[in-house]
DNA sequence: TATTTAATTGAAAAGGCTTGCTTTGCTTTA
DNA sequence: TAAAGCAAAGCAAGCCTTTTCAATTAAATA
């Protein structure tokens, strides 16, 4: 073995007195090789300290035992969860996850797909967070699998793992209207956004379980990002108190934390004033004042849950009870209340 | 060429009339190739979306392309953005990254150590968050150059990007002291952690600078965490107010959202009662009530600088300039005012 | 025009590993 | 005792690129 250099399969072979074959049937657990030759291999590759070339490997077996994990944008709490649960998973597969963020850019999105390509990745977890067309998820179906996490992709019939948003939407709002609530406000995410439909769906569901006519409820369009809540906040509650709504529903947290900084600079009292939901539940908002009321999305079990999927599509099992909705959670805070 | 495979170099070599060698040289911009053939190259590769097989390159090349990150949690905002410091100065060298969190666990990190040497990483960004003797960082050196971010590790003389902490604290010190507090606490980070202990020598130079003696500053040791950062807060205000301190610096922003849970949860008025600052500046911060002072460091920036100064040591260059420490910012907000 | 020299080009080996198939050495069956 | 059958071991053919080096062609010089 060359000085240092990384011992090699063949230095094992050697050091071991078997057969490269040997070798490499005693590491993968296949071929059948005699108790005593195979302590001989497992001896000379602690001796050796040796590690698998996975370079060599992959390009052996076709695969790469690694999967792409495509996200909008990984500093984001969600994202970030979610990607811990994709490589936990994922690790205990023996395969590497290939984090990409896409931060917003179509642009840095295919340079993404391109560098997916050429790892040759086995599958891909794909969010694009709705802001483009996601014209690399073909490219990136050319390698295999895809399973889409938190979205759907009208058209496009791909499995995916997501959480039922709209159930609690509807938990969210029925308990903002069993407050008392009437007025009542969203800020919803863009509408061509499967999730954001959802949500919205689920909080007309809830209110109109409550008896409030959904059409009641204004709605505006935001991108999911705490200055779109901030200023969406400004155009519904800078208005005298009698038309204001008493309670503000946003589609994600990010948003509610815009919301609730329009609210603080101008000092309105939330939830004396105006109540404010979330959605999510990023660690965050329950550092706020108030603490957010939002609903909470197991952003690492779904992590989990989707490297999950994918992995058993790429080995070529089937797990359908992966794709049930996830459930969700109302949590209860202090940022809403009754209205006075 | 297969139906449903990836063309390869040959494919693109029939395509184009030229032999493999030819392609390759137009795809590395080695070799002389005429004008003429390297137009016919670049169609052939257009036509039939080729992309390299990384995998083959790596084993041929013995390198992969790649470089490592090491960190302890990529939830954690600090980190996270650091990481897309990395990830981008890294794409802007045509290297991918492969992101591993040690997620506090010393098993998990000997996991990852083996993963980035199966891939044969060219070099390694490495930040242990302090917890361990890095023992799997000795295997790491084995694979190329190590550098570390935000921290030394006394005893192994590696190149480190590392914020001017001892500065930004003693700012940051200089700050409260000058607002007039006598009786200031300190949240210091474990004293095996090199950069705890610059920030907090920081803190005394600023005391002293401002007339009050170091040694009467009481420190606790906190884990980072925002748990030890609520639990020591206790043990300093959970005391008559004539004896309590002021002011509490806290050696990051977690162990300050911390205390000033503790605060929250027990009416003690921030910063009326007492001052909190804190450091590194996550995004959080800025949302609580009161806003956190505190001190910027920026992670971004230092993770590109890791990962340009690595780069420069796998491809044999110097860049010494990278080495020095990174400037920081005080931030002032709302969580610090004259003691009453 | 005959030679040199320089610019291109391609054949082939190597890089570390997996795996189909062959070989070897026995044990079992007729 | 010969014929079969089996388990265990290893040969060797790739997987796709890069790169050396020899071969070919074009340009330049005498």
């Amino acid at each position: 073995m060359k000085q240092n250099q990384h011992p090699t399969m063949k230095d094992v072979a050697e050091q071991a007195k078997v057969s490269v074959s040997t070798v490499s049937y005693v590491l993968n657990n296949n071929g059948q090789v005699s108790a005593e030759r195979r302590a001989r291999v497992l001896n000379a590759v602690r001796a050796l300290d040796y590690i698998p070339n996975e370079s060599a490997r992959s390009l052996k077996r076709q695969s790469a035992s690694t999967i792409g994990l495509v996200v909008p944008d990984l500093v984001n709490e969600f994202f970030s969860r979610l990607a811990r649960g994709v490589v936990r998973a994922a690790a205990m597969h023996d395969m590497l996850v290939v984090l990409c963020s896409a931060e917003n850019s179509e642009e840095a999105e295919f340079g993404n797909a391109r560098l997916l390509r050429s790892r040759r990745v086995d599958g891909v977890i794909y969010e694009s967070g709705f802001h483009e067309s996601p014209r690399s998820l073909l490219e990136l179906q050319t390698l295999g699998p895809v399973v889409l996490v938190d979205e759907r992709i009208p058209g496009l019939d791909l499995p995916a793992v997501v959480a039922d948003g709209r159930r609690g939407a509807r938990d969210v709002a029925t308990h903002v209207v069993k407050l008392g609530h009437r007025r009542i406000a969203c800020i919803a995410g863009p509408t061509t956004h499967w999730t954001s439909e959802q949500r919205l769906s689920g909080y007309r569901e809830g209110l109109a379980m409550g008896g409030i006519d959904p059409d009641d409820m204004s709605v505006l369009v935001g991108d999911y990002e705490m200055n779109s809540g901030y200023e969406l906040a400004k155009i519904f509650l800078n208005v005298p108190k009698p038309q204001r709504p008493t309670a503000v529903l946003c589609a994600n947290d990010l948003m509610a934390i815009g919301a609730l900084e329009y609210c603080r600079a101008n000092a309105i009292d939330v939830p004396g004033d105006v109540s404010i939901v979330g959605f999510d539940d990023i660690p965050t908002v329950q550092l706020l004042t108030p603490r957010l009321t939002t609903v909470r999305q197991p952003a690492y079990e779904m992590g989990m849950r989707a490297a999950e999927l994918l992995i058993s599509m790429v080995q070529g099992r089937e797990n359908l009870d992966l794709l049930k909705p996830h459930p969700v959670e109302l949590v209860v805070r202090e940022s809403t209340a009754k209205p006075k």
